[in-house]
DNA sequence: CGGGATCCTATCTGATACTG
DNA sequence: CAGTATCAGATAGGATCCCG
């Protein structure tokens, strides 16, 4: 979560609060989150249920920085049992919204991504191979 | 790097995209060393003075996924000492620009998420404190 | 100069058990 | 139900040495 200062020298007024967003969404389950959460008010359990895969622990964590961030806001309902809601606030509607740009991007890259991975992959398999020079002499 | 695999119907065809992209983003130093190639042709040390803090190790690591990725191209120039620059693809020009949008939303609600932060903080150092409970009767 | 190999630490994550 | 506490494994990142 700590900041990156590079010293392009301009850029730099750029890139820092991009770094802190990033650090804000990135982690395997942030946007999940926010996306699960932007359908309306949504319960821990819910979460726990919807985000397969994510552990207690690391979604509480996630909740509460999120929170912290000031993009969810959690609400207790002192029934018993306990009942949290937590819900987006209007600065993180916006960020998803900004986030879709992200997505069309991976969307219109998408394949060009996997062809760049497969390409680099394949020179590096060959790069592997113990010298495979057949020369018939 | 691995898929998080939300079940949030419908929405998941759009969280997945991001999720891929966050992933090849996040980290400290991607978005840095994208945003310094951005200025053109960039050598191993130029990178390696200007971004401050990262290790060889790191930097060497982090340009091979971006070119991986198809968003840096690498360039080695057989001279002695050798010489090896990297440049943007179009791909990775494009994700630059996109990510202006969220840079865009960092400034907007810089200062909210500040104010956020330092209310949470406070409410949670208010919980802490053993009890002031100093009722006059 | 660029960067691979090795070793080590810090942080992140996951699994599980326990509690108001 | 909604967490907290604890422990262990995975991963990012850093330091250093060495080689073409």
């Amino acid at each position: 979560m700590s900041r990156s200062h590079i010293d392009v020298p301009e850029l730099v007024t750029v890139a820092c609060p991009v770094s802190e967003v990033i650090d804000s969404i990135s982690g395997r389950w942030t946007v999940g989150i926010l996306t699960a959460a932007a359908q309306g008010p949504v319960r821990f359990s819910e979460l726990e249920r919807v985000i397969r895969g994510i552990s207690r622990r690391v979604l509480t964590l996630k909740l509460r920085q999120l929170e912290r961030d000031g993009l969810l806001h959690r609400t207790v309902y002192p029934t018993v049992p306990p009942r949290v809601e937590y819900t987006l606030t209007d600065p993180a509607t916006e960020l998803l919204d900004t986030l879709r740009g992200l997505t069309d991007w991976a969307v219109r890259h998408r394949d060009t991504v996997a062809t760049a991975r497969a390409e680099f992959d394949r020179g590096q398999a060959q790069a592997q191979e113990p010298e495979p020079e057949q020369e018939s002499d």
